[in-house]
DNA sequence: TATTGTTATACTCTATAACTATA
DNA sequence: TATAGTTATAGAGTATAACAATA
């Protein structure tokens, strides 16, 4: 119907900015592990052992970043690392049966609330919208 | 076409909070003033002047997290307090020109990435679509 | 007693800098 | 030299606790 004139765009910015802030406190208040933490688990699981600096690409953080993630998931017991084989340089990160356990439990838990806020909240039309739309932010993210 | 299960919310869910994760890091990289700064300011200049209390309960983050936020903002001499003449307990936050003309850098600091990302990376139909979308997600932010 | 605001303190998450070890 | 990883330190952002002043 209308068209996005430039002013659009710096109000869709200014709001999505806005709601991440709010969205990032009420993450965090649930205070499962952080949100690193449980992104490398998933990927472990989903992707198989990996190396520190993999994994810091991959969720687009430093490496010494994530050296203290997974020295923090290691001192937990979610994950054990080992030297590879083929590349002394290199520890392989994977995941231990702690670890698969506390994913499984942090899946329940997102239900607990993000998970629940978009299946109570939004109708089935929106939730499809915001389906397509996380993969905009995604493309936008890794821009 | 196809109908959502609940699996589907799950996996939207986990995703979202991926992706939260990653604008969250570039958007501080981007280190204007911080979020809930640029949102006060933002607030001030079109709701004028407010409580410390009342920003606190609309950027949903606690009075002290908020006193805090209008002290670095008063020490960066972009806001000022003065008493309420009707309550003595409470002080009235407003913007200063300085803050007038930060908020105004702010914004165009905006078009730095997020917007210049919004209008690049994103068809005029996608631009539309996350419009929608993060009233959304404004709505389980709030909920 | 309830509300508004402040100060002090601690915690979470990530970054930068400086380093070791291997390639 | 370049790469993988670590440790130490600092910073941003928010929380909790304890408090003062006013209603």
């Amino acid at each position: 119907m209308s068209t996005r004139t430039p002013s659009d765009t710096g109000r869709i910015a200014s709001e999505l900015r806005n709601v991440i802030g709010r969205l990032v406190r009420r993450l965090r208040a649930e205070h499962r592990f952080p949100l690193t933490h449980g992104a490398v688990l998933g990927r472990l699981d989903r992707e198989g052992p990996a190396g520190v600096s993999d994994l810091a690409v991959r969720e687009g953080v430093k490496p010494q970043s994530m050296a203290q993630t997974v020295a923090d998931l290691e001192g937990e017991g979610l994950v054990s690392r080992r030297p590879d084989p083929s590349d002394g340089r290199r520890m392989l990160v994977e995941m231990t049966a702690t670890g698969t356990a506390a994913l499984e439990e942090d899946r329940r838990h997102r239900e607990g609330w993000l998970a629940t806020a978009i299946s109570e909240q939004l109708t089935a039309e929106e939730q499809r919208l915001l389906g397509r739309a996380v993969e905009l932010l995604r493309r936008i993210s890794e821009s």
